[in-house]
DNA sequence: TGTACATCAGTGAACGCGCGTTCACTGATGTAC
DNA sequence: TGTACATCAGTGAACGCGCGTTCACTGATGTAC
């Protein structure tokens, strides 16, 4: 069928309407999705959207997803710079550093992913009897963080003393920084500044974890 | 004249709008501020705010340097725990430790006003011709820090090589937890578990800064 | 192979809401002479 | 000491907007026999 046809039934609308969420939000972040303007964005009816997700916030949540994929890929990317052959220390410091600098650099390049991607999932006691741990899988980017510091460890680089609450010491400073650096008062800093702060914040939160 | 008689001036309205706001945004945060709801908190018709604010944005920021205001009280009140004829250094990194532990026990506290109190100054490339440096105050949260390094210094605890961008580490890891505990996944932690979370945190990067 | 029929994915129109802002106005205040 | 008048701080009504959601519906699909 041609693109001029327009079929009664659209064929895939929920991915579509994700899909179309993940480009509105690039430029607008979260607030650019609404319910109507992303099925206007797709030409099809508000309430059609009623068939592939219970509400907005569902609708929200699809899309935050895939800006998470996003922000994972960008930290693996900056990850794998390093040859796997490396010596294990080096190679433990440099992916703990990429987790680092690659979410605080996302966070620049596309802060409208990032923003949805920082998305809130629904509140726990909105629910009568939530279920248990459905659901409760750890977000990608999260566990990158959690993988490189057992990798510190492994590698001698950090003490299993030293390891415990090395995760919430480095997600805390580097999406400080991110949150600064986008809705923050540094948002509206040269770029080149910003990932040289990051080099610099991100190796002094490594620097602390080893005493 | 009694509280029953409602004068036609109401006196000083833009200060009891203020007042309202900050009330509101203790329970409902920024979004609770509509400026509706601020007049009609205040007994008053919606227009009669444009008499003393130049729209809703306007009205917003006064109350958000309200909340900085309460911020800053929390964070000096954590500093002055310590006697102030402390040996130098043990006072300096008390005070510092405080200025980070007040901070985001002031977000755990008080999360409305804590939303508010980095609630971000209008964009600057919106005017034509922005005024140089007028209203360029640095926030007074934001001065205790930077206080505080300097102390860290006098007293030889830091040197000025390693001063150099340390706010923006402390700011970055600091505001990073106090984010991740009221909108991120720690927002649902015991508060004590927070406290101490933020202890070790605060230390971490404190130790990173000095080598 | 063809037809009946349940099922599903959309439509179209409307509801009810609250928002920030603007306009033309009126009631109260205070100052000059 | 009293009065005219400019000024200021409110009122009342309306504008225009876009939102998420619901209701009753219809067009298309695919499966059973």
């Amino acid at each position: 069928m041609t693109s001029e046809t327009r079929p009664y039934h659209h064929g895939d609308l929920r991915s579509a309407l994700v899909q179309a969420g993940v480009q509105l939000a690039r430029s607008g972040g979260a607030q650019a999705l609404g319910l109507r303007e992303l099925t206007r964005q797709v030409g099809v009816t508000p309430n059609a959207a009623y068939r592939h997700f219970a509400d907005h916030r569902a609708l929200l949540l699809a899309v935050a997803l895939e800006a998470q994929e996003h922000l994972a890929e960008e930290m693996r990317k900056q990850m794998n710079t390093i040859r796997d052959d490396a010596d294990p220390a080096d190679r433990a410091l440099h992916r703990l550093r990429a987790v680092g600098t690659g979410y605080i650099h996302f966070a620049l390049a596309e802060p409208g992913w990032f923003e949805l991607a920082i998305l809130n999932p629904p509140e726990r006691g909105d629910e009568a009897a939530p279920p248990p741990s459905i659901d409760d899988r750890v977000p990608v980017p999260f566990q990158l963080l959690l993988d490189a510091l057992d990798e510190m460890v492994t590698a001698g680089l950090l003490t299993a003393a030293q390891r415990e609450n090395a995760e919430w010491a480095c997600w805390s400073t580097v999406h400080g920084l991110a949150d600064l650096a986008t809705r923050g008062p540094l948002r509206h800093q040269d770029p080149k500044v910003i990932d040289r702060l990051a080099g610099h914040v991100v190796d002094t939160v490594i620097q602390g974890l080893r005493g």
